[in-house]
DNA sequence: CAATGATTGACAGTCACTGACACTTCCGGG
DNA sequence: CCCGGAAGTGTCAGTGACTGTCAATCATTG
Protein backbone atom coordinates (compact mmCIF):
# COMPACT_ATOMS: atom_id res chain seq x y z
CA UNK A 1 0.00 0.00 0.00
CA UNK A 2 1.51 3.20 -0.92
CA UNK A 3 2.39 5.85 1.26
CA UNK A 4 -0.03 8.28 0.15
CA UNK A 5 -3.33 5.50 0.87
CA UNK A 6 -1.65 4.78 4.20
CA UNK A 7 -2.24 8.54 4.78
CA UNK A 8 -5.52 9.21 3.35
CA UNK A 9 -6.53 6.29 5.84
CA UNK A 10 -5.13 8.18 8.89
CA UNK A 11 -6.58 11.47 7.71
CA UNK A 12 -10.27 9.97 7.06
CA UNK A 13 -10.00 8.19 10.78
CA UNK A 14 -8.22 11.14 11.98
CA UNK A 15 -11.28 13.48 11.11
CA UNK A 16 -13.97 11.39 12.20
CA UNK A 17 -12.80 11.12 15.44
CA UNK A 18 -11.58 14.95 15.82
CA UNK A 19 -15.84 15.70 14.54
CA UNK A 20 -16.70 13.22 17.51
CA UNK A 21 -14.43 14.66 19.94
CA UNK A 22 -13.02 17.55 18.71
CA UNK A 23 -9.37 18.18 18.21
CA UNK A 24 -7.56 18.89 21.11
CA UNK A 25 -9.45 16.06 23.16
CA UNK A 26 -8.56 13.45 20.79
CA UNK A 27 -4.77 11.88 21.11
CA UNK A 28 -2.36 10.55 18.67
CA UNK A 29 -2.99 7.20 20.20
CA UNK A 30 -6.51 6.79 19.76
CA UNK A 31 -6.07 8.01 16.01
CA UNK A 32 -2.90 5.41 15.41
CA UNK A 33 -5.27 2.82 17.50
CA UNK A 34 -7.98 3.47 14.76
CA UNK A 35 -6.15 2.80 11.44
CA UNK A 36 -4.01 -0.35 13.82
CA UNK A 37 -0.30 1.38 14.17
CA UNK A 38 1.36 2.29 16.40
CA UNK A 39 2.02 6.41 17.53
CA UNK A 40 5.53 6.22 16.29
CA UNK A 41 4.36 5.12 12.95
CA UNK A 42 1.73 7.65 12.67
CA UNK A 43 4.38 10.51 13.18
CA UNK A 44 6.72 8.76 10.03
CA UNK A 45 3.53 9.32 7.94
CA UNK A 46 2.40 12.62 9.19
CA UNK A 47 5.21 15.02 11.03
CA UNK A 48 2.53 16.50 13.51
CA UNK A 49 -0.86 16.58 14.42
CA UNK A 50 -1.58 19.07 13.23
CA UNK A 51 -0.25 17.85 9.66
CA UNK A 52 -3.25 15.56 9.43
CA UNK A 53 -5.78 18.00 8.80
CA UNK A 54 -4.04 20.69 7.08
CA UNK A 55 -2.60 17.72 5.05
CA UNK A 56 -5.97 18.86 1.85
CA UNK A 57 -4.83 22.59 2.25
CA UNK A 58 -1.16 21.68 1.24
CA UNK A 59 -2.62 19.86 -1.92
CA UNK A 60 -5.03 22.81 -2.73
CA UNK A 61 -2.00 25.11 -2.77
CA UNK A 62 -0.49 23.50 -4.95
CA UNK A 63 -3.36 23.91 -7.36
CA UNK A 64 -3.28 27.42 -6.96
CA UNK A 65 0.09 27.39 -7.26
CA UNK A 66 -0.39 25.85 -10.23
CA UNK A 67 -3.19 27.86 -11.64
CA UNK A 68 -1.32 30.72 -11.25
CA UNK A 69 1.73 30.10 -13.02
CA UNK A 70 -0.38 28.72 -16.02
CA UNK A 71 -1.76 32.37 -16.63
CA UNK A 72 -0.08 34.58 -19.74
CA UNK A 73 2.55 37.01 -18.19
CA UNK A 74 0.38 40.23 -19.45
CA UNK A 75 -2.91 39.86 -17.20
CA UNK A 76 -3.03 41.75 -14.54
CA UNK A 77 -1.69 39.85 -11.42
CA UNK A 78 -4.71 40.90 -9.83
CA UNK A 79 -7.07 38.73 -12.51
CA UNK A 80 -4.43 36.03 -12.24
CA UNK A 81 -5.18 35.95 -8.61
CA UNK A 82 -8.53 35.95 -9.25
CA UNK A 83 -8.39 32.98 -11.90
CA UNK A 84 -6.06 31.24 -9.52
CA UNK A 85 -8.62 31.25 -6.95
CA UNK A 86 -10.76 28.87 -9.24
CA UNK A 87 -10.51 25.63 -7.87
CA UNK A 88 -11.79 26.97 -4.48
CA UNK A 89 -14.89 28.30 -5.93
CA UNK A 90 -15.24 24.85 -7.90
CA UNK A 91 -14.49 23.05 -4.74
CA UNK A 92 -17.50 25.19 -3.14
CA UNK A 93 -19.98 24.02 -5.91
CA UNK A 94 -19.32 20.86 -5.14
CA UNK A 95 -21.78 19.69 -2.07
CA UNK A 96 -19.29 17.00 -1.46
CA UNK A 97 -16.38 18.30 -0.80
CA UNK A 98 -18.07 21.72 0.77
CA UNK A 99 -19.03 19.49 2.77
CA UNK A 100 -16.01 17.96 3.77
CA UNK A 101 -14.00 21.49 3.56
CA UNK A 102 -16.67 23.01 6.22
CA UNK A 103 -16.39 20.10 8.56
CA UNK A 104 -12.16 20.74 7.92
CA UNK A 105 -12.93 24.53 8.65
CA UNK A 106 -15.03 23.73 11.86
CA UNK A 107 -12.17 21.47 13.45
CA UNK A 108 -9.43 24.47 12.46
CA UNK A 109 -12.02 27.19 13.81
CA UNK A 110 -12.07 25.46 16.80
CA UNK A 111 -9.01 24.99 18.17
CA UNK A 112 -6.47 27.70 18.55
CA UNK A 113 -3.40 25.61 17.94
CA UNK A 114 -4.94 24.43 14.87
CA UNK A 115 -5.84 27.74 13.44
CA UNK A 116 -2.65 29.37 14.00
CA UNK A 117 -0.56 26.33 11.82
CA UNK A 118 -3.23 26.99 9.34
CA UNK A 119 -2.66 30.14 8.79
CA UNK A 120 0.89 29.79 8.80
CA UNK A 121 0.29 27.57 6.33
CA UNK A 122 -1.75 30.26 4.25
CA UNK A 123 1.33 33.04 5.17
CA UNK A 124 3.60 29.98 3.09
CA UNK A 125 1.55 29.92 0.16
CA UNK A 126 1.03 33.48 -0.29
CA UNK A 127 4.79 34.13 -0.09
CA UNK A 128 5.15 31.36 -2.80
CA UNK A 129 2.51 33.06 -4.98
CA UNK A 130 4.04 36.07 -4.49
CA UNK A 131 7.27 34.95 -5.39
CA UNK A 132 5.49 33.73 -8.80
CA UNK A 133 4.06 36.85 -9.48
CA UNK A 134 7.61 38.51 -9.02
CA UNK A 135 9.04 36.16 -11.62
CA UNK A 136 6.74 36.85 -14.06
CA UNK A 137 6.90 41.10 -13.89
CA UNK A 138 10.30 41.50 -12.82
CA UNK A 139 9.64 45.26 -13.33
CA UNK A 140 6.80 45.43 -10.58
CA UNK A 141 7.28 46.96 -7.22
CA UNK A 142 7.97 43.24 -4.64
CA UNK A 143 6.53 44.95 -1.69
CA UNK A 144 2.91 45.93 -3.43
CA UNK A 145 3.22 43.25 -5.08
CA UNK A 146 3.61 41.36 -2.09
CA UNK A 147 0.97 43.30 -0.27
CA UNK A 148 -1.65 42.48 -3.36
CA UNK A 149 -1.48 38.99 -2.64
CA UNK A 150 -2.11 39.11 0.47
CA UNK A 151 -5.36 41.26 -0.33
CA UNK A 152 -6.28 38.92 -2.54
CA UNK A 153 -6.03 36.56 0.01
CA UNK A 154 -7.78 39.02 2.44
CA UNK A 155 -10.88 38.91 0.05
CA UNK A 156 -10.96 35.15 -0.58
CA UNK A 157 -10.89 34.84 3.32
CA UNK A 158 -13.79 37.57 3.97
CA UNK A 159 -15.88 35.64 1.21
CA UNK A 160 -15.61 32.49 2.72
CA UNK A 161 -15.88 33.88 5.98
CA UNK A 162 -19.47 33.39 6.67
CA UNK A 163 -19.47 29.93 5.48
CA UNK A 164 -22.78 31.26 3.13
CA UNK A 165 -24.64 29.21 0.91
CA UNK A 166 -22.77 27.98 -1.98
CA UNK A 167 -24.35 30.32 -4.23
CA UNK A 168 -23.73 33.65 -2.45
CA UNK A 169 -19.43 32.71 -2.43
CA UNK A 170 -18.72 33.13 -5.92
CA UNK A 171 -20.70 35.84 -6.20
CA UNK A 172 -19.22 37.42 -2.94
CA UNK A 173 -15.59 36.97 -3.75
CA UNK A 174 -15.78 38.69 -7.14
CA UNK A 175 -17.85 41.71 -5.51
CA UNK A 176 -14.91 42.36 -3.21
CA UNK A 177 -12.24 41.60 -5.57
CA UNK A 178 -13.51 44.35 -7.50
CA UNK A 179 -14.22 46.96 -4.55
CA UNK A 180 -10.60 46.23 -3.65
CA UNK A 181 -9.16 46.05 -6.98
CA UNK A 182 -5.57 47.80 -7.60
CA UNK A 183 -6.20 50.39 -10.17
CA UNK A 184 -2.80 51.87 -11.52
CA UNK A 185 -0.54 48.40 -10.68
CA UNK A 186 0.99 46.72 -14.13
CA UNK B 1 5.18 43.87 42.95
CA UNK B 2 2.68 44.10 40.65
CA UNK B 3 1.36 41.57 37.98
CA UNK B 4 2.27 43.65 35.15
CA UNK B 5 5.87 44.29 36.46
CA UNK B 6 6.46 40.40 37.04
CA UNK B 7 5.36 40.10 34.01
CA UNK B 8 7.54 42.30 32.07
CA UNK B 9 10.59 40.98 34.27
CA UNK B 10 9.99 37.08 32.96
CA UNK B 11 9.79 38.97 29.71
CA UNK B 12 13.49 40.22 29.49
CA UNK B 13 14.49 37.72 31.19
CA UNK B 14 13.18 35.21 28.41
CA UNK B 15 14.02 37.26 25.72
CA UNK B 16 17.45 37.54 26.55
CA UNK B 17 17.53 34.12 26.57
CA UNK B 18 15.66 34.11 23.39
CA UNK B 19 18.19 35.98 21.78
CA UNK B 20 20.96 34.04 22.96
CA UNK B 21 19.97 30.41 22.32
CA UNK B 22 17.24 30.59 20.63
CA UNK B 23 13.00 30.03 21.46
CA UNK B 24 12.64 26.33 20.85
CA UNK B 25 15.92 25.67 22.18
CA UNK B 26 15.35 27.53 26.21
CA UNK B 27 13.06 25.15 28.23
CA UNK B 28 10.36 26.69 30.49
CA UNK B 29 12.65 25.40 33.37
CA UNK B 30 15.19 27.66 32.14
CA UNK B 31 13.47 31.22 32.17
CA UNK B 32 11.67 30.32 35.57
CA UNK B 33 15.35 29.86 37.20
CA UNK B 34 16.36 32.87 35.04
CA UNK B 35 13.68 35.14 36.92
CA UNK B 36 14.20 33.00 40.06
CA UNK B 37 10.97 31.05 40.43
CA UNK B 38 9.01 27.61 40.03
CA UNK B 39 8.03 26.43 36.33
CA UNK B 40 4.46 26.07 37.85
CA UNK B 41 4.68 30.06 38.70
CA UNK B 42 5.49 31.00 35.49
CA UNK B 43 2.72 29.66 33.86
CA UNK B 44 0.64 31.83 36.15
CA UNK B 45 2.03 34.95 34.67
CA UNK B 46 1.53 33.81 31.09
CA UNK B 47 -0.62 31.07 29.97
CA UNK B 48 1.61 29.26 27.44
CA UNK B 49 5.58 29.99 26.22
CA UNK B 50 4.48 31.58 23.02
CA UNK B 51 2.91 34.63 24.78
CA UNK B 52 6.06 36.14 26.69
CA UNK B 53 7.14 36.71 23.08
CA UNK B 54 3.60 37.86 22.07
CA UNK B 55 2.81 39.84 24.63
CA UNK B 56 4.23 43.22 23.97
CA UNK B 57 2.32 42.63 20.03
CA UNK B 58 -0.50 42.64 22.51
CA UNK B 59 -0.52 45.91 23.76
CA UNK B 60 0.69 47.44 20.49
CA UNK B 61 -2.55 46.07 19.37
CA UNK B 62 -5.05 47.66 21.97
CA UNK B 63 -3.03 50.62 20.55
CA UNK B 64 -4.03 50.67 17.00
CA UNK B 65 -7.90 49.64 18.10
CA UNK B 66 -7.95 52.95 20.36
CA UNK B 67 -6.26 54.63 17.21
CA UNK B 68 -8.64 53.28 15.06
CA UNK B 69 -11.71 54.22 17.26
CA UNK B 70 -10.40 57.85 17.73
CA UNK B 71 -10.98 58.80 14.14
CA UNK B 72 -13.51 60.28 12.56
CA UNK B 73 -16.80 58.65 11.72
CA UNK B 74 -16.69 60.37 8.12
CA UNK B 75 -13.44 59.34 6.89
CA UNK B 76 -12.67 56.76 4.68
CA UNK B 77 -11.79 53.37 6.38
CA UNK B 78 -8.73 53.38 4.42
CA UNK B 79 -7.45 56.31 5.82
CA UNK B 80 -8.79 55.89 9.12
CA UNK B 81 -6.56 52.47 8.90
CA UNK B 82 -3.78 53.66 7.73
CA UNK B 83 -3.74 56.60 10.78
CA UNK B 84 -4.13 53.73 12.94
CA UNK B 85 -0.95 52.09 11.54
CA UNK B 86 0.82 55.57 13.18
CA UNK B 87 1.92 53.81 16.59
CA UNK B 88 3.70 51.49 14.35
CA UNK B 89 5.65 53.83 12.39
CA UNK B 90 6.09 55.70 15.18
CA UNK B 91 8.23 52.62 17.08
CA UNK B 92 9.99 52.28 13.99
CA UNK B 93 11.56 55.65 14.34
CA UNK B 94 12.78 55.18 18.22
CA UNK B 95 16.02 53.43 17.26
CA UNK B 96 15.58 51.83 20.52
CA UNK B 97 12.11 50.09 20.25
CA UNK B 98 12.85 49.37 16.58
CA UNK B 99 15.95 47.41 18.14
CA UNK B 100 13.71 45.49 20.37
CA UNK B 101 11.32 44.97 17.94
CA UNK B 102 13.57 43.57 15.45
CA UNK B 103 14.87 41.15 17.55
CA UNK B 104 11.29 40.25 18.73
CA UNK B 105 10.48 39.63 14.71
CA UNK B 106 13.65 37.44 14.22
CA UNK B 107 13.03 35.26 17.17
CA UNK B 108 9.33 34.87 15.99
CA UNK B 109 10.84 34.02 12.07
CA UNK B 110 12.95 31.66 12.87
CA UNK B 111 10.52 29.42 14.57
CA UNK B 112 7.48 28.28 12.70
CA UNK B 113 5.45 27.49 16.05
CA UNK B 114 5.59 30.92 17.28
CA UNK B 115 5.01 32.69 13.33
CA UNK B 116 1.60 30.73 13.98
CA UNK B 117 0.46 32.22 17.03
CA UNK B 118 1.71 35.36 15.83
CA UNK B 119 -0.50 35.01 12.75
CA UNK B 120 -3.39 33.94 15.08
CA UNK B 121 -3.09 36.81 16.78
CA UNK B 122 -2.84 39.39 14.08
CA UNK B 123 -5.89 37.47 13.00
CA UNK B 124 -7.48 38.56 15.64
CA UNK B 125 -6.72 41.85 15.80
CA UNK B 126 -8.02 42.43 11.85
CA UNK B 127 -11.07 40.98 13.54
CA UNK B 128 -11.16 43.66 16.42
CA UNK B 129 -10.97 46.59 13.63
CA UNK B 130 -13.21 45.38 11.67
CA UNK B 131 -15.66 45.35 14.09
CA UNK B 132 -14.93 48.68 15.36
CA UNK B 133 -14.70 49.83 11.81
CA UNK B 134 -18.39 48.06 10.59
CA UNK B 135 -19.98 49.39 13.68
CA UNK B 136 -19.36 53.07 12.65
CA UNK B 137 -20.74 52.90 9.18
CA UNK B 138 -23.86 50.08 9.33
CA UNK B 139 -24.58 50.61 6.31
CA UNK B 140 -21.26 49.35 5.02
CA UNK B 141 -20.46 45.77 3.20
CA UNK B 142 -19.10 43.85 5.90
CA UNK B 143 -17.63 41.08 3.38
CA UNK B 144 -15.86 43.71 1.47
CA UNK B 145 -14.47 45.61 4.81
CA UNK B 146 -13.38 42.90 6.14
CA UNK B 147 -11.48 42.11 3.32
CA UNK B 148 -9.99 46.24 3.43
CA UNK B 149 -8.52 45.63 6.84
CA UNK B 150 -7.02 42.47 5.57
CA UNK B 151 -5.54 44.24 3.06
CA UNK B 152 -4.51 47.16 4.85
CA UNK B 153 -2.95 44.57 7.08
CA UNK B 154 -1.28 43.10 4.29
CA UNK B 155 0.43 46.80 3.02
CA UNK B 156 1.61 46.84 6.58
CA UNK B 157 2.89 43.21 6.65
CA UNK B 158 4.36 43.86 3.01
CA UNK B 159 5.97 47.02 3.82
CA UNK B 160 7.68 45.75 6.97
CA UNK B 161 9.08 42.25 5.58
CA UNK B 162 12.17 43.33 4.43
CA UNK B 163 13.19 44.76 7.47
CA UNK B 164 14.45 47.63 5.62
CA UNK B 165 15.97 51.24 7.31
CA UNK B 166 14.25 53.19 9.34
CA UNK B 167 13.75 55.82 6.20
CA UNK B 168 12.55 53.04 3.83
CA UNK B 169 8.97 51.96 6.06
CA UNK B 170 7.04 54.78 6.38
CA UNK B 171 6.93 55.83 2.52
CA UNK B 172 7.20 52.36 1.66
CA UNK B 173 3.71 51.88 3.65
CA UNK B 174 1.99 55.05 2.02
CA UNK B 175 3.22 54.04 -1.61
CA UNK B 176 1.52 50.02 -0.85
CA UNK B 177 -1.41 51.67 0.53
CA UNK B 178 -1.48 54.22 -2.10
CA UNK B 179 -1.75 51.39 -4.78
CA UNK B 180 -4.42 48.96 -2.94
CA UNK B 181 -6.45 51.83 -2.40
CA UNK B 182 -10.39 50.57 -2.75
CA UNK B 183 -11.92 52.91 -5.13
CA UNK B 184 -15.42 53.32 -4.32
CA UNK B 185 -15.88 52.39 -0.72
CA UNK B 186 -18.09 54.33 1.58
C1' DC C 1 -4.35 38.27 67.09
C1' DA C 2 -7.33 35.58 64.00
C1' DA C 3 -9.75 34.70 59.84
C1' DT C 4 -9.39 34.99 55.03
C1' DG C 5 -8.01 35.25 50.39
C1' DA C 6 -4.26 35.45 47.11
C1' DT C 7 0.33 33.79 45.72
C1' DT C 8 3.48 30.30 45.50
C1' DG C 9 6.33 25.83 45.34
C1' DA C 10 6.43 20.98 45.07
C1' DC C 11 4.84 16.99 42.95
C1' DA C 12 2.58 14.09 39.85
C1' DG C 13 0.41 13.39 35.63
C1' DT C 14 -0.85 13.92 30.44
C1' DC C 15 0.35 14.45 25.83
C1' DA C 16 3.03 15.69 21.58
C1' DC C 17 7.05 14.42 19.70
C1' DT C 18 11.96 12.23 19.07
C1' DG C 19 15.80 8.96 19.00
C1' DA C 20 17.59 4.36 19.23
C1' DC C 21 17.24 -0.33 18.33
C1' DA C 22 15.44 -4.73 17.03
C1' DC C 23 12.52 -7.18 13.96
C1' DT C 24 10.00 -8.44 9.76
C1' DT C 25 9.22 -8.53 4.84
C1' DC C 26 10.51 -8.23 0.40
C1' DC C 27 13.55 -8.32 -3.46
C1' DG C 28 17.61 -8.81 -6.62
C1' DG C 29 22.15 -11.05 -7.09
C1' DG C 30 25.42 -14.59 -6.01
C1' DC D 1 18.71 -21.34 -2.23
C1' DC D 2 20.80 -18.23 0.62
C1' DC D 3 22.46 -13.71 1.53
C1' DG D 4 22.27 -8.79 1.22
C1' DG D 5 20.34 -4.50 1.99
C1' DA D 6 16.25 -1.47 1.90
C1' DA D 7 11.94 -0.14 3.62
C1' DG D 8 8.33 -0.28 7.11
C1' DT D 9 7.15 -1.18 11.68
C1' DG D 10 6.79 -1.93 17.00
C1' DT D 11 8.81 -1.05 21.49
C1' DC D 12 10.92 1.61 24.81
C1' DA D 13 12.76 5.40 26.92
C1' DG D 14 13.21 10.20 27.13
C1' DT D 15 12.24 15.43 26.69
C1' DG D 16 9.51 19.34 27.17
C1' DA D 17 5.08 22.02 27.41
C1' DC D 18 1.37 22.33 30.14
C1' DT D 19 -2.28 21.15 34.02
C1' DG D 20 -4.37 19.76 38.52
C1' DT D 21 -3.82 19.45 43.25
C1' DC D 22 -2.44 20.43 47.75
C1' DA D 23 -0.10 22.40 51.38
C1' DA D 24 2.55 26.33 52.97
C1' DT D 25 3.14 31.20 53.11
C1' DC D 26 2.10 35.94 52.96
C1' DA D 27 -0.71 40.11 53.11
C1' DT D 28 -5.05 42.14 54.29
C1' DT D 29 -8.70 43.15 57.04
C1' DG D 30 -11.75 42.91 60.98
Amino acid sequence: MSRRAVQSRIARAAEELFVDKGFEETTVDEIAAAVGMSQRSFFRYFASKDEVVLDSLERLGEDLAARLAARPAGEHEWDSLRRAFDPVVERFGDPVSREHDAAIQRIIDRSPRLLASYLCRLELLQRMLTDALLARSEDADPVVLRAMVGGAFACLHAAAFPACDPEEFAPSLDRTMAALRPVGAS
